[in-house]
DNA sequence: TTGCTCCTCACGTCACGTGAGGTGGC
DNA sequence: TTGCTCCTCACGTCACGTGAGGTGGC
């Protein structure tokens, strides 16, 4: 039997851990002296604490952990709970990689001009939305080539919108592209 | 002039999140009803709030954010700021991947035994420790061809020790290699 | 008496999400 | 009166870290 130093310094977790372990039942001493409160531990409970902490190292909540080691969880459903970790891990790492990139092209922008631009570049998702679209040809990207091929195409979809008993609810944009 | 919720739409945010940013000082609304505590906010606060945005996404705490956008943050100091950022990140993403490794694992023995494994390894650090060593060659891993080798190793080793005035505070240890 | 180990609260963490309960003008 | 937008608290999140204040036996 351990004193919960002596089983903290064992297992190489901190006291506190264990003493949180516990309130949650996740794991608990093997015996509780009534008086003093005083925790002690087996240990044979290393081998829990070490099954423990390897669950915990997965990523997973002390909850799920919980009801892993209680076999509360069938093995269909801990292979999904896996799989799904597995997947949330592989979005976090590319969500981190995408951060890398921009923390770095960050860098690269301040080692030019040696201060922050000012504007930064935000991307965000929006919900879709539909769109009604009419194209053209024009024969350059001078506004004398635009103007003429564009100007019609507003009006036009306007009048189609009119005739189909649509109104438009979002903004007129227009796009360009190379041939 | 745009309400809050006008303003949170636009710029594609929680209301919340604007309330907590006015809280915290980081931005404020241009200006506040007095009697109402109505909050309203000027189209070029949207530029401000995507710099927060654009901060916040590389990773930054709001104090920092706010910190760099007040310019209380030297070019020097932001550098510093972005490589730190930068090698936080990279530490993460080889963190979460031998995560992802372990996890990976754990699906295949799990797919194999249709259980979990009695006893997961759990990788723990320790502090460095001085180690006193004698070593010596064995004609096989054979225990008659071991014992004759390792068991005059320990005594020369205690009593090296002795000489030495040094006395032994951890486990006494074997390990074997090829040659 | 000092030192050591242990105990139980209880606040703090970080950036908000989520009610609860209320207000003011159309 | 109903709906809408806005307001201010204030609790909850997750797994502990970190005091504060106290106890019991050597």
């Amino acid at each position: 039997m351990f004193g919960i130093g002596e089983f903290a310094r064992h297992g190489r977790v901190s006291v506190r851990m264990l003493r949180h372990y516990d309130a949650i039942g996740l794991l608990r001493p093997a015996c509780v002296d009534p008086a003093s409160g005083y925790r002690f531990y087996q240990a044979s409970q290393l081998a829990e604490l070490n099954r423990v902490i390897a669950l915990k190292d997965l990523g997973f909540t002390l909850q799920q952990v919980q009801a892993i080691l209680d076999e509360k969880v069938s093995a269909a459903e801990l292979r999904g709970m896996l799989r799904l970790r597995r997947a949330e891990i592989h979005a976090h790492i590319e969500a981190e990689s995408a951060r890398l990139a921009r923390v770095e092209a960050r860098l690269l922008t301040i080692e030019d001009e040696d201060r922050l631009p000012a504007d930064g570049v935000v991307v965000k998702p929006l919900p879709p939305a539909r769109v009604a679209e009419l194209t053209g040809v024009a024969g350059g990207y001078h506004p004398e080539a635009i103007t003429p091929v564009i100007q019609p195409l507003y009006c036009e979809l306007w009048q189609r919108l009119a005739r189909a008993g649509v109104a438009a609810a979002g903004p007129a944009m227009a796009s360009y592209e190379d041939a």
